[in-house]
DNA sequence: GTACATTTCAAACAGGTGTTTTAATCTGGT
DNA sequence: ACCAGATTAAAACACCTGTTTGAAATGTAC
């Protein structure tokens, strides 16, 4: 038993490492058997297939991640007044720093996870993620829509497009972007670094006033 | 000598269209040339290699949108009054609009073609990016810094970088979010449209107040 | 200790990839 | 009309992928 629960965490967390840093299709379930140092069948044993435990992956972030998530959005839909687009983005920080007490380095894995997981394989993750979990980031666009009553729908709609872009993005490459920020600026960003800086980026982009058509 | 250029061009033609709407990696010499309706040597006969063909594919668009931003550029830059932020930026539409004109849907092709481009093969692409054109970008580098005088360089780096993310990921998966917006919001919203929305968020993120650490 | 179920392992499978080879075909110049 | 060079064509190549198989090993309960 305890045999076995090592073997399918040895491959989660063999795994892990290497979906984000090369991205999912990139990674071979040989490199991945190799790295954890078990059998090739082993990951069709314990997970079925390499979509299976790609989710399974994301699914140990996730499901700490978002029920905290819930909470805090729901706490703050509770109470009558309006949140400024800076409160409501903030929410973010929290839950996501978090995943650190699940494991060293999480927050980095599991965002540089997520950035993998949008631009790797478009559709499939996609569906997965807004089919577990869509009802949380239903009651993130209602504070983000309250935050910014003057702008219609549609204009909310893409903004949060693009700024989900920023974040994937920042977060696929983040590792590069450290590097060429430590060699042309000295100076050493951790992830919660990226993350403070996303922020007013981000609620001053939503918040932007309308271009006059 | 007219076959030739024909095959090449029937290559290329079938590349970019497949390319831009399944990326470079999920889209196989197979599918191109069964699209292209030529042999399959023929890719490597005329282009040498995929990464070849990939780059040629790119570089048709490049060779025209580049020399058009420099001059541009250089005309900011010869005035001496510093320019505002959305002037900067608004001086990437007209050349990528004209883009058109090389061929019918040029701009949005060559868009989901950069998006694809920098999230599937990280490293390469973009250090055949950097190599080629990398001295045009930093005149538009030069002119956000005079745009933002009152912002280090190094955060005016992290928000180029959360722009580009955002002008990736959005022209990455362009068509997905169009359909959406028609679905959920009834508007057809062209590639210009979408370069008209992106302008006053990514200057409003830009000139974001600094973060009190 | 003997059955039984679980887990590991090496090997093979079926299918896809980019690339190369070899011969056939077409083309333009003399 | 002929021949050299450029182009096309079909086939095979070498390699990699995720998955499956069947036997060996290990663990577990009686």
């Amino acid at each position: 038993m305890s045999a076995k629960l090592n073997t399918q965490q040895k491959i989660l967390d063999a795994a892990e490492q290497l979906f984000a840093g090369s991205g999912f299709a990139d990674t071979s379930l040989r490199q991945i058997t190799s790295e954890a140092e078990v059998n090739l069948a082993a990951v069709n044993y314990h997970f079925g297939s390499k979509k299976e435990l790609i989710q399974s992956v994301l699914q140990r972030y996730l499901s700490v991640l978002m029920p905290r998530l819930d909470q805090e959005f729901s706490r703050l839909l509770a109470q009558t007044k309006a949140h400024d687009l800076h409160t409501v983005l903030t929410v973010f920080v929290k839950p996501l720093l978090e995943l650190n007490t699940v494991k060293p380095q999480g927050t980095r894995i599991f965002l540089q996870l997520l950035g993998r997981g949008y631009t790797d394989v478009q559709g499939h993750l996609r569906w997965f993620f807004n089919h577990h979990h869509g009802r949380v980031l239903d009651k993130f666009v209602l504070l983000v829509q309250q935050a910014c009553p003057q702008l219609p729908a549609s204009e909310i709609f893409w903004r949060l497009h693009f700024s989900l872009g920023t974040i994937v993005f920042t977060m696929a490459s983040n590792q590069a972007l450290q590097e060429i920020a430590a060699a042309d600026f000295n100076e050493n960003v951790e992830i919660e670094g990226v993350i403070q800086r996303l922020i007013p980026y981000l609620a001053a982009g939503i918040a932007s006033p309308l271009n006059p058509n």
